[in-house]
DNA sequence: TGTTGATCTTGAACGTGTTCAAAATAATCT
DNA sequence: AGATTATTTTGAACACGTTCAAGATCAACA
């Protein structure tokens, strides 16, 4: 027995894809929690039990948008990175590319960002979405080297998770943001970014050493592990 | 009809109390997740449909715990803050009066900050949660006030409130802590503590001015109406 | 082609949170 | 007390995500 993923079939293929955007177009109509999976199953012509077959849960079809998500954006991702120059510029070349793609489904988004238990499959900070995670934090980590940033030897080696850290808070932000067109998270974006800079540039001065100490104390004890 | 909450009944209140014990004894033993309104309604001795007269959902059984919570820990903090001299003293007496008041229902305070959905009843940033989040704020803002910290305008107003957020940030780490007796949330609160205290030492340099002008730009426009 | 085994599809059934009409009980009024 | 109203209690029923045994379809091979 084959696991349908892994299968080149054609028309399993095929009717697996049919499920996927029958539940994105439903999830889009009513959000993710009133959609209903024996809605999703008729919208894609089966039987309730089919969309189990292909996908583990309600939970899984949005991870499988999510894995869709990051396979495209990773590579847009990488390829901006070749052609910026500064941090600044590096970091938005990351931050507006999910932005930017994820705008159309902003909303299905909280289904991710929704849940702070690690434990959750769908949370960030799960073992089920490592993987992406890790892919992301890569690219600030060659965001933040190649841009030859120089900070403390007690620090910079966490500055992609970090990085990572501080993106995942602009979107999760986004998500819930009330604002017309998100202007908030617009400004947030603008001004933190600025702030960022500003802070790494002035890092160096004397007065802040036992700032870098303690912070690369807990760095240290906080991600010794996990 | 006057609902029952406010009712001043004796027999009533106390079928709602054995309720909300039994709730918690079962997400106790089950977790918060896993224990059924069944279990619970079995528990305290009634049918399923008495649980629902009393308490609206499974969720307002942890906010009837947490607004409990807050009515024994707030005056509690308020006297431990006459007491208090430095601004770290006094934000010890805040912290570290929730972690020990919490310890013993640790992970049944992941019911309550696992939703980062301000619509969500039980998210800390929901309305159904926003008198006890002010009376919160209020304890910081009062502490900070005492202490005589020294903070540029442009950012003296939100410090109740960022002092908030920092501590929700603590919580939250904690909740989902999987260091043996959660010692890394302890380095994390004491790192974290210093670095505030220290942070707000050196604020007044100079030459950190222009950090200090976009975060006042950036807090009044995300606070603005919300 | 007929047979066998893998793949796919079905829909009934389960346990869940929740609702609600009906019944039981308590309180109030005449 | 008796009647009427308010409060409390019940448990069956609903919609949901999910499971699964049974059947249908397909692929490979003799």
């Amino acid at each position: 027995m084959v696991l349908p993923e892994v299968k080149a079939g054609k028309k399993s293929e095929e009717t697996r894809s049919r499920i996927l955007e029958a539940a994105l177009a439903v999830f889009k109509e009513r959000g993710f929690e009133k959609a209903t999976m024996r809605e999703i199953a008729v919208q894609a012509g089966v039987a309730t039990g089919a969309a189990y077959y292909y996908f583990d849960s309600k939970d899984a079809l949005v991870m499988a948008f999510y894995e869709r998500s990051q396979a495209q954006m990773h590579p847009a991702i990488e390829a901006k990175l070749d052609h910026a120059r500064t941090l600044e510029e590096r970091l938005r070349s990351i931050i507006s590319t999910k932005f930017e793609y994820f705008a159309p489904n902003r909303k299905l988004l909280a289904a991710l960002s929704s849940h702070t238990d690690p434990d959750h499959p769908l949370s960030p900070f799960s073992t089920e979405t490592a993987a992406i995670r890790l892919q992301d934090i890569d690219s600030f980590e060659r965001a933040a080297k190649e841009s030859g940033v120089k900070l403390p030897p007690s620090v910079a080696p966490y500055l992609g998770r970090l990085l990572w850290m501080y993106q995942m808070g602009l979107i999760l932000f986004w998500v819930y943001d009330k604002s017309d067109s998100q202007r908030k998270t617009l400004l947030l974006y603008e001004k933190t970014l600025k702030m960022l800079i500003l802070t790494l540039k002035v890092a160096a001065i004397p007065i802040l050493r036992p700032l870098h100490r303690i912070a690369g104390e807990l760095l240290a004890a906080v991600y010794e592990d996990g």
